[in-house]
DNA sequence: ATGCCTATTATTAATAGA
């Protein structure tokens, strides 16, 4: 079974550039953020026309999140993060697809640092730590994918030093993301990949794809019986040398059948 | 320290991204 999660950064605008991966990489799961379009517009028809069913929630300019599963439709489980009604942003939706219960998750950036909008960022963070608590809990099998809007250490940014004071990078959503791990849950690429520097998103400025100016972004957290199951774990980073790219590249997971 | 680029929304500029 092949997860994969991808911020699209506008799943209109690049609708067909998502749709040759899909063909390419024929993902059996797949989770989508920044759709940047409204529930409506979400290109329903085209994505059946690829073979997956899907669930999203919408939202107009900014965020969006959906989940794809090939050949079957998503069992929508939440389409929030619980925890704080008053927060409207689509950033958060799960589903059950054959057996894995999928959560796919667009954390907010958080810059400028400090300030509300990293503020906002924190208080996400908590209550996200407080449902993967729950999840685990559970015991099921779970994967939490999606743009952790975080680089978890030194070896997942190409200038680290550059990185200090970021929202994305600052000691305090490190911490989240170790609090995160400890809890139980495996950063699949990582430890598959223990001493490698992976990126998966490299921002349009200064040739930074060219440069390999990348940053370890989006992340595949796995239950312990999804992480006994763990078989590979890569990124396909020639979707962003395309022209007209998304800013992230789609990243995945292979995992032996239960 | 800032712009660099790209997208969306609303009307050629503002905002957000990371």
């Amino acid at each position: 079974m092949k997860i994969a999660t991808f911020n699209v950064n506008g799943v209109n605008g690049r609708l067909d550039l998502l749709l040759e991966w899909l063909a390419d990489a024929r993902p059996d799961v797949v989770c989508l953020q920044e759709l940047k379009a409204p529930q409506e517009k979400f290109p329903r028809k085209a994505i059946e026309q690829a073979g997956y069913g899907a669930i999203w929630s919408g939202q107009k300019s900014w965020n969006g999140v959906a989940i794809l599963s090939r050949g079957v439709d998503p069992v929508q489980t939440r389409r929030d993060l619980p925890g704080d009604p008053d927060d409207l942003h689509a950033r958060y939706i799960e589903a059950a697809v054959e057996g894995v219960l999928i959560a796919c998750l667009y954390a907010p950036n958080g810059n400028p640092a400090p300030g509300p909008k990293f503020e906002y960022k924190l208080a996400w963070y908590q209550r996200f730590l407080v449902h993967a608590q729950a999840l685990l809990d559970t015991q099921a099998p779970v994967v939490l994918a999606g743009d952790y809007n975080i680089m978890p250490t030194d070896l997942d940014v190409y200038k680290p030093e550059r990185w200090r004071d970021d929202a994305l990078f600052r000691p305090e959503v490190r911490e989240a993301f170790e609090r995160l791990v400890g809890q139980g849950w495996t950063d699949a690429l990582r430890t598959l990949h223990p001493e490698e520097r992976i990126y998966t998103f490299w921002d349009y400025f200064r040739n930074a794809y060219g440069r390999d100016a990348g940053l370890r972004l989006d992340h595949l957290l796995l239950s312990p019986s999804v992480a006994q199951r763990l078989k590979r774990a890569e990124v396909d980073r020639q979707v962003r040398g395309r022209d007209h790219a998304s800013d992230h590249a789609p990243t995945w997971i292979e995992i032996a059948d239960a």
